[in-house]
DNA sequence: GAAAAAACGTGTCAAAAAGACACAAAAATA
DNA sequence: TATTTTTGTGTCTTTTTGACACGTTTTTTC
């Protein structure tokens, strides 16, 4: 245990970037910091990586402990470590990526955590380095979106295709031709109609459809195509 | 300065997969360690993170120090952190990709950390889990290749439409049709006919084109699609 | 030297995919 | 019943892809 003894050590955190739809916009989950230092500021769910803790099972305990879910679609994004980045002490954090169904999650146990769910587009400065991770991991949802059958994690388990086009719709903050964004869908063949129809619709009821799971893993890593580039 | 003062620090690394290409095969760089703990052993080249250093600094720091070059390009690949992964105490070590022309480098530099240009093909297994990391590193390199004008940075200043399938199909391991290939590349205008041709071959001597950089930084972003899908 | 062999550059054609656009059906509302 | 909104599906044209052929340049071989 001596041999990296000459060696720094330094503090390493886990902040959590969380991605819900709330059917019209991308929603963001933060926290509204009860404690120092920063109190009263805007920041990302985070905390500090124990000793006898995986990184990712750190991350995995912060997103359950903020929203009772588990089984969650979680990502590393990679770390942020430029030496003034924690004005208090050198600190590293590792970002996670997370993509939750925005009416799953535990209301009591984001309020408890002093939480709120705000909108994208609206978003209010975060602390520290934050507003770069937030601006990272949509980056990296718009990039892998265009890709792979990601955004279904976004979506309850059964979904029409007008929902889905909505949620690329507010991704890539973009309109897109129903037609053909739904030949494009309906070819990959993921979707599996229920036979269900969309209630909630004032007009005319959509199919609702859920996904093909096994098909689903199957395909994830091969590549989508159906979004037009993503200049970033 | 006393605010996290019960929290735990962690020793912080940086690992360097470094990949070269040498007209046929794909290389990578690694170090015979002469120095514990697994002196002997084959590793990635690495070293802890200064106190006052940034991730990335320290990332480049190595790469000079190992081959001589600056403006290297380097991406962070993300962070592995079990908690056994370093035997002799917790280590979460930071991995740093690069590519580099192989003809360019210092070879006294190499010679004198003990590094070694091994074939991808060949590998002979690296210590903790470096070979996880190169297995990363890789499947980064298939997937961004497939879709970004990435591989350039491994070939000369001047080179040919056909050196440059052969560093595809060496990524990809796998034969492609020249035709198709050739037209695919052209299409995307980011070759520059420099007018001379490549004196080294045998038979009848290749177009040699520079890459035109301007066009370069413009498309790098965007999508490129010209490989099949890896599957990975 | 002429012929053969190897590697290179460019072209054609059919199939597939993408983009633009039209029309009909379902459900609430006026 | 007519109107409006939203949904499902189809057609046509253009672009891209994949498969393949031919002629050219250069070295090697006889």
């Amino acid at each position: 245990m001596t041999q990296y003894e000459h060696t720094t050590r330094l503090l390493v955190a886990t902040d959590c970037i969380i991605f819900g739809f709330d059917g019209e916009e991308m929603k963001l989950l933060v926290i509204k910091r009860n404690f120092e230092p920063q109190k009263g500021k805007w920041s990302l769910m985070g905390g500090f990586v124990n000793d006898d803790e995986d990184l990712v099972h750190g991350a995995e305990r912060i997103l359950y402990d903020l929203t009772g879910l588990t089984n969650i679609y979680v990502e590393q994004l990679g770390t942020f470590g430029e030496v003034n980045r924690d004005p208090l002490e050198r600190t590293i954090s590792v970002m996670f990526f997370a993509l939750i169904n925005i009416h799953d999650h535990d209301e009591a146990a984001v309020k408890a955590h002093n939480a709120h769910w705000i909108s994208l587009k609206h978003k209010p400065k975060l602390i520290f380095d934050h507003d770069k991770m937030v601006e990272k991991a949509l980056e990296h949802l718009r990039y892998k979106a265009a890709l792979h059958p990601l955004g279904f994690e976004l979506l309850p388990e059964k979904f029409s295709i007008p929902q889905l086009q909505k949620l690329y719709e507010a991704i890539y903050d973009m309109k897109l031709d129903r037609r053909n964004f739904s030949r494009k869908i309906l070819s990959t063949k993921l979707l599996i109609d229920t036979g269900e129809k969309n209630e909630q619709s004032a007009t005319k009821k959509a199919i609702l459809y859920r996904l093909d799971k096994v098909r689903y893993a199957d395909k994830f890593h091969s590549f989508w195509h159906f979004m037009p580039d993503p200049v970033m």
